[in-house]
DNA sequence: TCAAAAGTGTTCTCAATACACCCATGA
DNA sequence: TCATGGGTGTATTGAGAACACTTTTGA
């Protein structure tokens, strides 16, 4: 099978969108690079595939490398493979963009790795496309959060309905009412009250939520369409 | 920069899932090879991806290679980078899905190619996972076809109707009702009458009406969404 | 004249939106 | 007692869904 031999390869590399919701905003994970290529510029989380791996096996290991997170909500957003994209090589990138929850332990791992997290609308000058690439990724996300409950992947286990509505807010970069957000959300029939309050943000305190997953999953099957 | 010379390289490949419409049904192009690897099989049209070109060139590239055509609405759908999806070599292959408009010259030049068109529902076994890439781009032009009126990219430029109806019939898999349905199509006001008719499926005829590009980039630019 | 597809309107239901006040609490 | 965020209800509007008959014409 000459066929195979003659053509040509390619490095193939993963970068990850990753975001996060903290302190009422929405964030990206970014990398201060500490070796060439790129030292000392921000880049997203990224590594090369290798050979004995697909492209979800390598974002997983990567994002488990700078978070110490499995089972992380995360899909592909689009392939980047111009021929110029990367002066230096020949390489086509997966790009993967990725929700998690922050909490203090992943701010410490985040750290350690030399990574810092920043607000969506002040990301700083990224090397390569990978500007572009979070764009792409924000624009993807908007969409998908209008149909699939995704914000849940951001907070907490527990959280409140007023949370909820400001993580929403963030990503559609506008106000919601709460009495029709509060109603809409309550309507899916996804979420469950606790017992609990948070008292964090106000002295009134806000009742805490948990998410129903199994009760989600079932919906989804009878293709419930969870338009926000 | 030794970086990336350790790094393991890929064989990265095309396959793009091309649909038509042509007598009421919606069809796939297969392809009936004639070489070495998977010779006598069928196959999605792919092609290896050129060092000097990028996934998108070369989903064009063979695309006007088996109908002739340049300009046709063509989406990367996702990546199928298992280790051992191609059991001879380790290649990771990028799909495209592309909606066209079948007409006689186009069935002419696939016929040359050894390429045929496939009832949708009759897809017969393909080579390594592009059964379920076909699987993955049908429920993704579902999807699509939701909100943008992709439909209008598999008929004739000139077109009736009850066509379009029979069209979104087949990608949604169900009946419709022509009176919404035309009432819909209508109110989006994108499609402009003109005053011929198409009397090869009734005696009565039906009215052929137009896509107008212009006025669906000014709506989609004013964020308008064309449920459908 | 009849078979076959094209074309047309109305009613009902439900979801989206707009909108303003009271509640609970700690400071 | 007051400032702060949490929580609630209603009226209006518009879109989606259900539904049946007339029109045209070639065979």
């Amino acid at each position: 099978m000459d066929l195979y031999n003659k053509k040509d390869k390619f490095y193939v590399a993963v970068d990850c969108i990753i975001f996060g919701f903290d302190a009422g905003k929405l964030k990206l994970l970014v990398f201060n690079r500490k070796i060439d290529p790129f030292k000392n510029s921000l880049s997203l989380i990224g590594s090369f595939v290798k050979i004995g791996e697909s492209v979800a096996d390598a974002s997983k290991r990567i994002l488990k490398e700078f978070t110490g997170l499995e089972n992380v909500y995360m899909k592909e957003l689009k392939t980047y493979s111009s021929v110029d994209r990367d002066p230096g090589y020949r390489c086509i990138s997966v790009a993967q963009y990725a929700l998690i929850r922050i909490n203090a332990n992943i701010k410490k791992i985040v750290e350690e790795k030399g990574a810092k997290w920043c607000e969506i609308d002040r990301v700083p000058k990224l090397i390569l496309d990978h500007n572009q690439m979070t764009t792409d990724a924000l624009n993807r996300i908007e969409q998908i959060a209008k149909h699939k409950p995704v914000g849940f992947e951001l907070l907490p286990k527990k959280f409140t309905i007023p949370k909820l509505q400001a993580l929403y807010e963030a990503i559609y970069r506008r106000k919601l009412d709460p009495r029709n957000f509060r109603k809409k959300i309550l309507s899916f029939d996804v979420i469950i009250k606790l017992d609990e309050k948070d008292r964090t943000s106000s002295k009134k305190g806000a009742y805490l939520y948990k998410f129903d997953h199994k009760r989600y999953k079932k919906l989804q099957e009878l293709g419930y369409d969870f338009e926000i």
